[in-house]
DNA sequence: CACAATTCAGTTGTGCGCAACCTAATGGTC
DNA sequence: GACCATTAGGTTGCGCACAACTGAATTGTG
């Protein structure tokens, strides 16, 4: 009625708020909102941030390795890395040794925005409003979850695993 | 290199936030991918089986009632139901009173899935490998930083807010 | 009633994220 | 050298996720 009071739409309580995988799925994408417009004044996305900051803390190194450290695969990376080439913020080189890989490397440019965008952590942690102990607690149990599931992922769709009795009727 | 001892001269928010995020970000799709296994012999995806858990539990309801619940948008959700419409689990129907709402209602079909897909929760919690406490600490946590992250996207990307004084060259 | 503002769903375009597949290059074996 | 399995990156196809936009329906106001 009157001003821009809330119209009725408060969040509600759902059934979906129990679960635990939709608040990470939810939290996920509220964070990954939150670097959009942070980086919005650049045309970088999240994932294309968190590339810099591999390069930016261990320099130039093959696509396989980048992959393995962002947990992404080449389907993901390849045209990635192609738009931040296209960009001018790295180049994409075939190593003389290997014919099959492909180092990625920062540009001047590339360097150039760690100066850049040094800001970008402090802006995002404002939103987040995360005190360092509760942000330890939280991180250490998400590493745990990353790495029970990924592990239980791959065992499941991995038969030469020998873990896991053949629990026949569950 | 790695491993840095503590960084001295620290400013207030350095890499710790970036891990948390990533952290995040990992877990997020650690799931997504354990849910995407689970839910394979379905053919569905995991914001396929989120529908299905709001549909079940709170019964029919205009599109952007889903939406709201779920954090997704028209662009999201109107082909994402439009293909479980064609594959027979829910209906899509103009409202009477309002011709602009789209109610998004179960099929039989649909609500039979509700058994046919009871052990996935179970399953899905089976990799987590979570105990109760710490999950529901971990959802607390999550349920928290959405919030805050939220709220902070939307002052920052409406100038209508009057929360606190608008910095005005920024 | 006229008409402007708002609401709701849909469409378009871009960028992930990943399965499935492809090709080229490499290494091991004979 | 011929053969084969493996490895690295690329391509295609599909489904989110979201910004930006469209258009129809509704509401508020005079």
């Amino acid at each position: 009625m009157t001003t821009s009071t809330a119209p009725a739409a408060a969040p509600q309580h759902s059934v979906i708020d129990e679960l635990v995988c939709f608040a990470l799925y939810n939290a996920s994408h509220a964070i990954t909102q939150t670097y959009r417009s942070v980086l919005a004044p650049w045309g970088l996305t999240y994932p294309q941030y968190l590339v810099f900051v591999v390069l930016w803390n261990e320099g130039a190194m093959p696509l396989g390795d980048l992959g393995r450290r962002l947990e992404l695969d080449s389907g993901t990376l390849s045209p990635l890395t192609r738009r931040m080439e296209q960009a001018g913020y790295l180049e994409r080189l075939r190593a003389s040794d290997d014919a099959r890989v492909v180092t990625i490397a920062l540009t001047a440019e590339g360097e150039r925005m760690r100066e850049e965008l040094a800001a970008v952590p402090a802006c995002v942690a404002g939103a987040m409003k995360l005190d360092q102990s509760t942000a330890m607690q939280l991180r250490g149990m998400l590493h745990q979850l990353a790495d029970d599931t990924r592990a239980f992922d791959a065992a499941s769709s991995d038969p030469t695993e020998t873990t896991g009795a053949p629990d026949a009727g569950r």
